[in-house]
DNA sequence: GATGAATGAGTGTTCATTCAT
DNA sequence: TATGAATGAACACTCATTCAT
């Protein structure tokens, strides 16, 4: 592991913690096992470091989810697939899932930060693969009949939300997962 | 309008915005129109105007969850009731509601923090309706057969994920709020 | 006791064992029951009080002083009651006599300051009494020859060395005053 | 010379005039030829600046004073010593002679304070180096009888008054230093 | 690659002081 | 007399960043 992977790892960390705003590059260096200079010569700056992790993140998620796309099956095991994806997703890399989901509010307020784009990206290709769905479902008689742009909302809302707990280990019972979809089913197929 | 209250007012705002560590005591002082100084002299610190927010907001909300329980009716009725006043103090309270769901992740890591309990004694609330809810509703042939807890878990997850989209204006619907509601009658009644 | 008086107490206490600078006008109005502007009534400010308790203990200091001009007695019996009288102040007076032999070495770099005025009459008269006292008790031969102001200044050392040590409670026997005056005594009647 | 010990000298001349209270840390940066937060990166605060200077000042005082056990010669001789080491100690460093004699009196006050141990560790040899002395003076005849710790006390206050008023510049004549010594010896060897 | 030394621009906070009442 | 509210100026200290090596 080289002395860059390192500082992205103890930032990663670190940010997902405590915010952008209250880590300070003294804290990732020494996390890293590095000097802050080191920082400078990897990076152009603490902002690079944080963008660094949040593209790498959501390239590594925006690959998983675009192979949902290629795999068939109705409506409805195309949303199963969907949410059993976002469980994976934080059980796999936490740090950087939590910074998708709900890091830097701060930084959301400017329409041109990265971190805005990628949210509005992620929302909206969540979204339009939960738009087909169930455009689908209800096309073919698997749903019942629902407004769809709403529902889609709702269920963004679910799969973040849920998401968010599971990060913060606020989740009370073991089968959170498994619950989740069969509250869907039976919200989407009646 | 006292001056006090314009800080509470102009901080509740910002931390909302631009989080805990983001929010500088320059900036509140300025949006409230005083001067610094006066933040200490109505606070002992950044902190406490922190807390003094987070404590005045949660009181509101928890005397409507509160309130709840004086209501009758059946057991859906009674979830809706939840979803709506979850919405509704969005609505009212926009920060101090995103500080009560969301604030300071850095904070919810110390377990003496004032914010983990906060968000402990809310989330154990909830669950505690939600569980009595799910549980008659069951038992009385409401609902269809399903797993209390965990469907408590995701029922949470749906509000504080709903709430945290409207805060943050990221839903893009107008009927989100209807559609959540009859998302969880299908998932509960089956 | 008036509140001046109660501010009065209050700050010379503080004073003495915080100095002038390590005082807060916070912290004298707290100790002596009262509200920090009423400090600003009574005085024209923090400086005006210190100076106050200086002059005012001073005063009472000065007045004894030339007390023993009036008193007869040879020569050592003058020097002893010089002694005498500089226990009795520290135990009469202990802030204000700490004040006025050492405090503010902050103050005592500016030759206008008060503070200083006040150092420089003591010494001189202080100095001048002991100068008239050797002098007389080498002319009839009750002193042993010896250079006289070198010794003034050797004398006034020992006098504020064991005011400053009284005050601070350094001294580690009882009979130090008398020991004090026995060692002078053998050292200038031989 | 360094920057951090270009600090050191500034700070050490800074708090010896003003008191610890009464100097700034920009006052030391700039004395010193540096910028605030090198203070920072060198030490941790201003309290270890303070306290630094303390113990390399009170260091260098007690290898000297410990120099004086392996010295001969008779019980007056080696009072006559301690004396001369003191004054010489004034001249060398008196700055640093300064706060180890007088500083902080503020800081006397909390028994745990590295001021106050210091304090107490040099009144204490101190004291046990001239009990010695004269305990063996007494014996040998080489001085008159006397009651040992009272005079223990006086000697100490007369050489802690000397030492104050050399580094405040308050003595009036040259030849203070043969004065003392002499002074010493008619009230010892009678 | 990597670091020790250094800094400009702020950060939360305190303080002596003032003012309206 | 007395005070609650308010502030300008400064304070100790921190931070992201740079530079010489």
């Amino acid at each position: 592991m080289t002395k860059k992977e390192n500082i992205l790892r103890a930032a990663a960390r670190l940010f997902a913690s405590q915010g952008f705003d209250g880590t300070t590059t003294l804290q990732i260096a020494s996390e890293a096992g590095v000097t802050e200079p080191l920082i400078y010569y990897h990076f152009t700056g603490k902002d690079e470091v944080f963008t660094s992790i949040l593209m790498a993140g959501f390239d590594r998620y925006y690959i998983r989810l675009q192979d949902l796309e290629n795999q068939g099956g109705n409506a409805f095991s195309r949303v199963e697939r969907l949410i059993a994806l976002h469980f994976s997703i934080v059980d796999e890399m936490p740090a950087e899932a939590f910074l998708i989901i709900s890091a830097c509010p701060a930084k959301l307020n400017d329409p041109e930060h990265l971190c805005r784009k990628i949210v509005e990206k992620q929302q909206k290709w969540v979204a339009g693969y939960l738009r087909r769905c169930i455009k689908e479902g209800i096309d073919t008689g698997e749903f019942v009949p629902m407004p769809i742009m709403p529902t889609v909302d709702t269920l963004i809302a679910l799969l973040n939300g849920a998401m968010r707990r599971r990060v913060l280990k606020l989740e009370q019972s073991k089968t959170v997962r498994q619950a989740t979809v069969a509250f869907c089913r039976r919200a989407l197929c009646g």
